[in-house]
Parts: structure tokens; sequence; C-alpha cells
RNA sequence: GGACCUGUGGUGCAGCUCGGAGUGCACGCCGCCCUGUCAAGGCGGAGGUCGCGGGUUCAAAUCCCGUCAGGUCCGCCA
């Protein structure tokens, strides 16, 4: 019987408990009481005379079901009303004292808790975070069931395609010299399963990215991998909108409202970044105008970006050079700062302004005396995006923090900057449906054509993305052309996708939700590593079972490989 | 590849600016006492290559250089 039923269960009876001693208080030779633990709660167990048992003992307790004697009752368990009395106490295993305390009261170094993982797995915060990530998963299986799709599979060996993230190789035995790679999403596996008719597919799906680790990334993590034929952008975003609501409610208890749509091109100009974060102002006022014959030549750029930090004529001169550094670093060639005081704007600019432009900087935003004025001038999108940056760095609370705003960004750009041939790079996927009225911008000014995918933000965290896919052969073409992949080079790459589309491809569109940042945020952690039960380090390292190792020189051998020289 | 923060008994911290004997606090651990505690309490005790290596100095936990580990971020993550 589990801990916190006994709370319920008649005075009198007996019952038996399995679980861990949290906690042992010994009273002489007459009286002891134990704390027992299990993932339920904490039961106390009145023992007559000294037991021999310490913390982690794992024991099963015989007792009778006793309500606690007047003023002992503890309102701080859910079982604090009552005890077991006249306990027998089996010990099922013994433990030693363990190299950490499991309570909460103090932080232990992660690098100890990732060492000693099974011992950190029995503190409740880590009970209720995996407990919470198994709802929130049931939820999305249920959700998408019901809304018929269908669970499906996919290979973690599988063939290399060199593009984006970098894969993690496997060798093969029985083909020496030759690899798989693990998935960095099942992308074309679940294109492919929609040629074949598995017209609503989702999975659960572990994909593997072999990049450098951050607090909202692993080399593992989970999806919420869905592809629909027939389906539009607006049916996969209900799909899935659907599903990510389930999950927050069957985490949290509560439904959020609504999630809300913004362009792509609207959360760069009013947040300077594609994954806003709504729970906070600060938002970015256009200047350009103002300063569009400005004689300062701070300000001669195509676009001026100003923001209103409330309260931040506070900021020390310090704070605000190396806020400065943090916008050069950004690709910014100055930031330029204004105290908004009951005369006047204090800044090294303010003798250069005209009164007008004066004027438009103190009002920033309904600015107010003790505010900061921040400007970047530049680029749009640099200007944008170094705001941005400074705006969460001024204002961001942890991602933890409540409430959760949810956003679907849309209208992303087709393609992002140049590669060393001056061809466009793929944003999303090459396989991404150019928005309908962008096709013939996709040549003659291929960075301004947008395309049909979007992405689910959380708080400034992006929480997956997605797209309508191409499934026509002429329009595929068009847009290897406008990539500069050549008929040779996708053949290559990706014939067997190509060649599945001659047999008769549905028009499809698909999402993927990262879990673990979603549960992450729902349980008010700050990284996924706290809702993931074995994550690695940040240099992708495991303290406990020490990967990655070294392996013999026999089985290197026998998948014909040669020893790596070290260094 | 780069920037920044952290590293002191088993755990969490203070000590580091301004060098002077491993000094301190809390928890845990061990022993003794204790019949109603619940972060039990009281008394006593054990436990340290101050991450590692080098340098400066009469003297380094403390200053300098390098390095390793953990973290946050940039790059990277179609």
């Amino acid at each position: 019987m589990m801990m916190a039923s006994v709370a319920d269960v008649e005075l009198g009876r007996r019952v038996s408990v399995c679980g861990w001693v949290a906690r042992r208080r010994e009273h002489g030779e007459h009286l002891a009481f134990l704390d027992l633990r299990d993932h339920t709660g904490i039961l106390q167990a009145v023992v007559d005379g000294s037991v021999d048992v310490r913390a982690e003992y794992v024991v099963r307790v015989t007792g009778t079901v006793t309500a606690r004697p007047e003023g002992t009752v503890n309102g701080r368990l859910v079982t604090g009303h009552v005890e077991l009395s006249e306990c027998v106490v089996d010990i099922l295993a013994a433990a030693e004292a363990p190299p950490f305390q499991l309570d909460e009261r103090v932080e232990v170094d992660e690098a100890v808790r990732l060492r000693y993982r099974y011992l950190d797995l029995r503190r409740e915060v880590m009970q209720a975070n995996l407990r919470l990530r198994a709802r929130v998963v049931g939820a999305m299986r249920a959700a998408m069931d019901a809304q018929g799709f269908c669970e499906v599979e996919t290979p973690l060996l599988w063939a290399p395609t060199p593009e984006g993230a970098r894969e993690f190789v496997v060798p093969s035995r029985l083909h020496a010299g030759e690899f798989y790679v693990l998935p960095q999403s099942p992308q074309i596996a679940k294109q492919l399963l929609m040629v074949g008719g598995l017209d609503r597919y989702y999975q659960i799906a572990r994909c593997l990215r072999d990049e450098d680790l951050r607090a909202d990334r692993q080399f593992e993590f989970t999806q919420l991998d869905v592809e629909a034929s027939f389906s539009s952008q607006e049916d996969v975003m209900r799909f899935v909108s659907r599903a990510v609501l389930d999950a927050a409610e069957a985490a949290t208890g509560e439904r959020p409202d609504t999630i809300e749509t913004m362009t792509w091109f609207e959360a760069l100009d009013r947040y300077g970044t594609d994954k806003p974060d709504l729970r906070f102002g600060m938002l970015l006022q256009d200047l350009s105008e103002v300063f569009a014959a400005s004689q300062v030549k701070a300000f001669a750029a195509p676009v001026v970006k100003a923001m209103r930090v409330p309260g931040g004529a506070e900021l020390s001169r310090s704070r605000l050079d190396a806020l400065t550094e943090q916008a050069k670093a950004l690709g910014a060639k100055g930031l330029a700062w204004f105290r908004v005081n009951a005369e006047a704007l204090d800044s090294p600019l303010a003798r250069f302004l005209s009164a007008h432009e004066a004027a438009a900087l103190a009002g920033v935003d309904g600015a107010q005396v003790g505010d900061l004025v921040l400007a970047v001038a530049d680029e749009h999108e640099t200007a944008c995006k170094v705001l941005g940056a400074l705006r969460l760095t001024l204002g961001a609370p942890p991602v933890s923090q409540g409430p959760y705003r949810y956003v679907w960004i849309t209208e992303f750009p087709l393609f992002e900057g140049l590669d060393e041939q001056g061809h466009p790079i793929a944003a999303h996927h090459p396989f991404t449906m150019p928005h309908p009225d962008d096709l013939a911008v996709m040549h003659t000014a291929p960075l301004r054509a947008r395309s049909q995918s979007y992405d689910l933000v959380l708080n400034g965290w992006e929480l997956g993305s997605g797209s309508v896919r191409i499934h026509r052969a002429d329009i595929q073409a068009e847009v290897f052309r406008a990539l500069g992949i050549s008929d040779e080079e996708a053949e290559s790459r990706f014939g067997f996708l190509l060649g599945a589309f001659r047999y008769g491809a549905p028009p499809h569109a698909g999402f993927a939700v990262g879990i673990d940042r979603l549960v992450a945020i729902l349980a008010g952690a700050d990284t996924i590593r706290e809702v993931v039960a074995f994550p690695k380090t940040q240099s992708g390292a495991d303290p406990m079972t020490n990967a990655p190792k070294h392996i013999s020189e026999r089985q290197l051998r026998e998948l014909g490989l040669r020893p790596a020289l070290k260094g």
C-alpha cells in the first residue's frame, strides 16, 4: 500500500507499506519514529524500542493505522493525522549513508546529482517532474488518437543525408567501413509514411543531434512528431494546439485560454526575435522616420529602433557600457542610450539631437522620468535582433516563472542568408512549401520569399516547428534550383524521397513539438535536464556511466575502424 | 572555436579584495544520553592533496599563468 493512501484507511486496521526510511528519530531504548517515504508521500511509523535502520534503508513496515495523540498531528504531511503503531519492521535492503541529503533544503551540485542520479530521482521534485512528463505524453497520445492519428515507429538506424545538424554516426559491422546515422528527426521517414497512405501519423520520437548542449538542448530529445495528408497549415496548427493544450491541462490542471498567432515579421519587428516572450512588455518602437533626415551620424542607417527600459535610468555607466559591448558583439555598430530625466535626456548624444528627435526618444513606449531608452540604428533585422537580445537581458523573467504565453509564429522566410556560392540557404528544410503569393519572388528576391512554415513558442522558448511540405515535383525542382542544388545532387541525397513522390504523393503538412522543453516549462524548471531521467552534462558526458568511453581494439576491428589518435 | 561564473571535510556555504599555522558556520556521519518526536533534542568525536600543475614570495585556499571539471551564453542547432 502506498504511503499517502494510509491517510484514508479506517483506524485500527493492520496495513503493510514498503518504501525508504526518510528519517529516524530515536528517543532512547523505548521509542523511535521512522518517517517512511515513497513517491506518494511520508508516513510516520512508531516503533517501541530502537531499530537498526538509517536513512535510505528499504523497509517493509506492518503496523496498525492509529490516530495520532492529541497535539501531535503534523499538518505538513498528507498522512499527518495518523501513524502506524505496533510496528514490525522488515529490512528489505540496507543502505550506506547517501553522498548527499535527499531533501529539498539544499541545492546540490549538479555534477554530484548526475553521478548519483538514481538517488537524485528519489527526491520529491524529480519524482514530480518525471510523473508530470508521463502525464504530458499520455495526454498527447490521447489527443492524437482522438483526432484520428496513428502512431508509427520509424528507424533509429537511418541513412546519412548531409544537411543541417551534425549527425551521430553508427558504424556497420556487416558492411565494414560504412555507416548508419541516428536521425536528427524522423522528417523524411514521416513524409514517406504520407506517400505510404498513413494519412495521419504521430510518434513520440527520440531525435539525436551532435551539436553543443544548452539549458534547453540535449544530444537526444523527444518530440511529438506529427504529419497529416490532405491538411493545411491551419489544420496542423489545430491538431497540434489540441495536443499541447490537453497536455498543459493534464500537467497543471488549467487549460490555457488561447494560443495567439503572430507573423514572423511582426515578432521580429516588435520583439526582436522569432521566439518572442509575451510575458512582459518593452516592445520595440520604430523611429526610422523621425531620424530619416537626421544630422546625428550615429543614426544614419535605414532603420532606427528604440526600446523603453522601465526604471532603467538607474543603470550605472559601467552597466550601460556592458550593454553596449553586448550590442556590438551581436553585430550593432553601437548602442545609443538616453536616461529620461525631469529636465532633459541624459546621454552622450543628447546635445546633437534636434528638439523633435529628443521628444520622440523621450516618448518611446510612454517613457516616464526614471526610465531608460535604448536605440540601435542599422539594417532592420540587425537593429531588431540587437534590441531583442537586450530586451531579454534587461527584462526577461526566468522561463520557469508563469504565466504561460503560447504563440504561433507564421510566415517564416523561405531562405535565410546566402552560402559561399551566393545561393540562399533553406531556413527550415528544402521540402518546405513556399508561400503561394511568393512563388515568383523566390527567384527574383529570394530572401523576401515567405514559406508555409510555422513555429510554436512558449515564454521565449521555441517549442517546435513545422511546415507544409512540397509534394509537387515542379515546385520542388524550382526550390532546388533556387537553393543551387543540382538534379544529380538532389538525386544522390534525397533520391528515395523524390522517387517516392513520383508515385502519387498526397499534399501533406506536419509539425514537431519539443516535449522536453514543454515539460520543463510546465514543471517550472530552468533546464530540460530537470525533466530528463538521465541527462548529459554540457560537455556531453554522463558522470554516472562515464560515457563516452573508449572501446576495445577488438571491438574496433570488428567494426572496421582504427583507434583515433588522441588529441 | 570563443566569453563569463563556479570549484574549500560526505553535502551546502563563509574565508580570497588587502598573502601570515586548515580558521568558522549549518547539515550529514560515528559514539553516548533521552518514552511523543516530526529539519527531534543534549553531550562528545571523527573527517581536508583548499580541483590539478607551474610561477611569484621568507610564506599562497588567497596573487599570476596554464589546465581539468560543472554551469550560463555566443558560434552551432536544415
